[in-house]
DNA sequence: TGGGGTTAT
DNA sequence: ATAACCC
């Protein structure tokens, strides 16, 4: 930790100085940036069964009832008083009912409610660290190393060796308090303990948490103790955490096509990927993914958490049986877009482009296959965005109903069963007040570009 | 099988 | 624009 010495006489002025450990000039040598990096503290936070708890918020009438949430035909999620009776996730409503007719059903298709806790989620995790990424709605990874620094730098200075782990330690690992990496994942669980405490007291939630040293591992831990519970792993038990993983798939970031080619050579194991020849592997799947999942089969992952910050991007969609007319077609688009102007309208940020999503049918079964199309929207569409949404209703439609015309011939028959509209290429709103500071600033800051990744979308088409 | 999201090519 | 990944 000698790369990770602050300034003598941080204690005083507290204000200013939470995102400067991040933003100091990158040529101080003494920056962790360019410096030794430390052992990394990262905390993933899993919430039991979002959207049930969600609603069992919203209808305490629903608590200690087997309770499923819906969407179509599909059971996304349920409480666990509904696993208890076999009800799994992402079961069909039928074999659900079927399982136990005493069943609750709620219609889940309105993200709304999910979406808005999901972010309070994310806030309150921001305020122990800004280094917060999610992912999904009910899952987030928190960089705590510089957090941890600081307490164990408190601890160091208090002479105190006294400390105790919050939760479970993986494997059942002994802790040895003179070895620095196992202090620092103890503090780590001491703060994912807070975390967790802080989502039960603030927001009435509960969820595991898993402490590593990487993304990976963290995940991979926090699952191990299921409800309402969290886990440190210690590296000793790296391996066997990465070889309790019965198949490959299991890895985060191995999903269905890489384990289809995997299989095909003959890959099915944890094992067997750490010790496959890395040119074939390479060969087969590419230098950046080969070389990326064999580090993940070992445990090892360098990606950074990298912060979410608001979203990218804002979408709206709807699957159905049949959509066959033009005008079903319009009536469709209109209504996504209605939900999706007025979520723009709270987000404040002004979407640059459009995009129609749509899925055909074909009764040659053909699997998920969806096509889109994209466009720039036109500047003078963009300014009236703010509040007169009647204004920009139809203009919108009917940019959006070309896309589809691209798509689609309306002189042959056609089968849809899903439209999606997504606005993304989100920027701040112009601040054309030239006095005001904003004026300066509407480019972000140099340091907060550091590790707020507020303009990748810029660069594409802000000629 | 849903209704979202992200990044890489 | 698509394809892969995540939930």
């Amino acid at each position: 930790v000698g790369c990770m010495e602050l300034p003598e006489e941080e204690e005083e002025e507290e204000e200013e100085e939470e995102a400067d450990w991040l933003c100091r000039d990158p040529g101080d040598k003494g920056s962790w940036l360019v410096g030794t990096a430390p052992h990394r503290v990262i905390v993933h936070t899993d919430l039991d069964c979002f959207y049930a708890q969600v609603e069992m918020l919203h209808n305490p009438e629903l608590r200690g009832k087997p309770l499923c949430v819906q969407q179509k035909y599909l059971v996304v999620t349920c409480n666990y008083e509904a696993r208890e009776l076999g009800v799994k996730k992402l079961m069909s409503v039928k074999e659900a009912n079927e399982k136990c007719p005493q069943l609750v059903l709620v219609n889940g298709e309105d993200l709304t409610k999910y979406r808005e806790m999901s972010y309070k989620v994310t806030a309150l995790l921001e305020e122990f660290s800004p280094l917060v990424e999610r992912l999904g709605f009910d899952e987030n990874f928190v960089d705590i190393t510089e957090m941890v620094g600081k307490r164990l730098e408190q601890l160091q200075r208090d002479g105190s060796s006294k400390v105790a782990v919050s939760g479970h330690v993986y494997n059942n690992q002994a802790i040895d308090l003179d070895d620095t990496v196992h202090v620092r994942l103890v503090l780590g669980s001491q703060i994912a303990a807070e975390m967790r405490e802080a989502m039960h007291s603030r927001l009435a939630l509960t969820g595991c948490a898993g402490v590593a040293s990487n993304k990976l591992l963290s995940k991979l831990v926090s699952g191990t103790f299921k409800p309402n519970q969290q886990t440190v792993l210690l590296p000793e038990s790296c391996q066997d955490l990465i070889g309790s993983l019965d198949h490959i798939k299991k890895v985060p970031g191995i999903g269905y096509k890489t384990t289809k080619r995997l299989e095909l050579l003959g890959v099915r194991t944890m094992c067997e990927l750490q010790t496959f020849p890395p040119p074939l592997l390479e060969k087969e799947l590419g230098v950046s993914v080969a070389q990326r999942i064999q580090k993940l089969s070992y445990g090892e992952d360098d990606s950074p958490v990298t912060p979410s910050g608001p979203p990218q991007s804002l979408s709206d969609e709807d699957s159905f049986k049949k959509c066959s007319s033009e005008g079903e077609v319009k009536k469709k688009i209109e209504e996504l877009l209605a939900n999706l102007l007025d979520r723009l309208d709270k987000d404040g940020r002004k979407p640059h482009t459009v995009r129609l999503t749509l899925r055909q049918f074909f009764p040659t079964n053909k699997w998920f296959t969806r096509e889109s199309r994209q466009c720039p929207i036109p500047s003078h569409i963009i300014q009236k965005l703010g509040t007169g949404n009647c204004d920009v209703m139809s203009p919108l439609v009917d940019i959006l109903m070309k896309l589809f015309h691209k798509m689609i011939n309306v002189e042959m028959p056609f089968h849809l069963t899903l439209l999606n509209v997504c606005f993304s290429n989100l920027k701040a709103p112009p601040t054309h007040t030239k006095g005001s500071i904003g004026f300066y600033l509407t480019r972000v800051s140099p340091s907060s570009m550091v590790h707020f990744r507020g303009d990748r979308t810029g660069a594409a088409d802000v000629k």
